[in-house]
RNA sequence: GCCCAGUUAGCUCAGUUGGUAGAGCAGUGGACUGAAAAUCCACGUGUCUCUGGUUCGAUUCCGGAACUGGGCA
């Protein structure tokens, strides 16, 4: 059977992917899917700089404005609800293009990771949460290194969180989710695919960065949170833990000046990116995409990404 | 002009009772397979402002200079 071709265009926060990928979907015939973990939350706008709604009538976009914002959304949602979208749109006759900077999103669809159970049991999670509360991250830590010791020694015993999930999928299966994560990582993608990694000078970024924080506080983001507050979303969702959120949060809390909330926002959203570059180094057949060697043109890269794509899919471009 | 305080890592500062120095932040690298915009880990040589002196040895003590801040005129 012939693989079906997938184009996912990513990069660190910040640096134009949302712009670049309707030009793309425009030369492909193609619909996009966001593969951005904040922009699933409606009325949560200005602080994932999501594409207006205006702007997105000309093409398909999936997984945007699917969830509350105190309803839980995670990577097995995720998954499946992108895979049911990359179906329909390939059904339709387009093109499915992933945008959007959460890499582990993109890597549990590319690679289709095998989640295991689809369930929650949130009796359990509570249970560790309380034992991480009461005793610590490391009693927890050894714990899991007397069931499951392989799991342990790839954890740091610092890592409560990444602790509790190993935890949790031992006690589920009784076995061990480092055995089960080697399993999964040696999978081949069931597509045939394109990955772009869209960057710059790390320099250049990190001032993309401060103009966009500015940029979202003089748009209104300071409103935007104090509305979802208002509205009575819980300062412990996920979503309220979104950059820019939980620093406005703090702000709103009185816990913070307004100018220490921006100076961290900034801060952290730089981080941020550094972390995701981090990880598309290690993702495996990445095309990297430094703008600079294009001169910041955008159609000296559209030109290098229909290459790309021909070589890899064998797709040409239908318009210019 | 006089008096006082300061001058140490990109920034804010600690410190060495004289044996050439260390925190936080920033920055950099990494991990990550059901919270991922989350969570976690690792990485610190810099004319200790300059210049004379004392000393085996001065960033540390003494003198002078420069600069910064404050006060008095």
């Amino acid at each position: 059977m012939e693989k079906t071709p997938l184009i996912i265009l990513t990069g660190p926060t910040a640096a134009g992917k949302t712009a670049l990928s309707l030009k793309l979907a425009k030369r492909y015939n193609g619909a996009i899917i966001s593969a951005d973990s904040m922009q699933v939350y409606r009325r949560m706008d200005i602080g994932t700089a999501k594409l207006p709604e205006e702007d997105r009538e000309q093409i398909p976009h999936y997984l945007i404005d699917i969830r509350e914002p105190d309803e839980a959304f995670h990577i097995v949602d995720f998954q499946k609800e992108s895979l049911q979208a990359i179906d329909r749109i390939h059904q339709a006759g387009q093109l499915p293009i992933i945008a959007g900077g959460t890499g582990f999103y993109i890597q549990s669809v590319l690679y289709p990771i095998d989640f295991n159970d689809d369930s929650d049991d949130p009796i359990l999670r509570e249970r560790l949460e309380n034992m991480l509360n009461a005793r610590g991250a490391g009693y927890l830590h050894r714990i899991l290194k007397k069931v499951d010791p392989l799991s342990a020694s790839r954890i740091h015993p610092n890592n409560a969180r990444r602790t509790i999930r190993a935890l949790e999928f031992y006690f589920r299966t009784k076995t061990s989710i480092a055995e089960h994560n080697d399993r999964e990582a040696r999978k081949e993608s069931g597509f045939s695919f394109c990955y772009f990694v869209l960057t710059m000078e790390r320099e250049t970024l990190y001032r993309r960065i401060d103009e966009r924080v500015d940029q979202m506080i003089e748009e209104g983001l300071v409103e935007e949170v104090q509305a979802l507050l208002k509205e009575g979303v819980p300062r412990d969702a996920t979503s309220m833990q979104g950059l820019g959120y939980k620093e406005i949060v703090s702000y709103l809390d009185g816990e913070i000046p307004l100018e220490e909330a921006i100076r961290i926002l900034k801060r952290d959203t730089r981080h941020f990116a550094k972390r995701q570059l981090t990880w598309f180094r290690r993702e495996r057949d990445v095309i990297w995409i430094q703008k600079e060697d294009f001169d910041n043109d955008e159609n000296k890269i559209l030109a290098f990404m229909e290459e790309k794509i021909r070589e890899r899919t064998g797709l040409i471009c239908q318009e210019h």
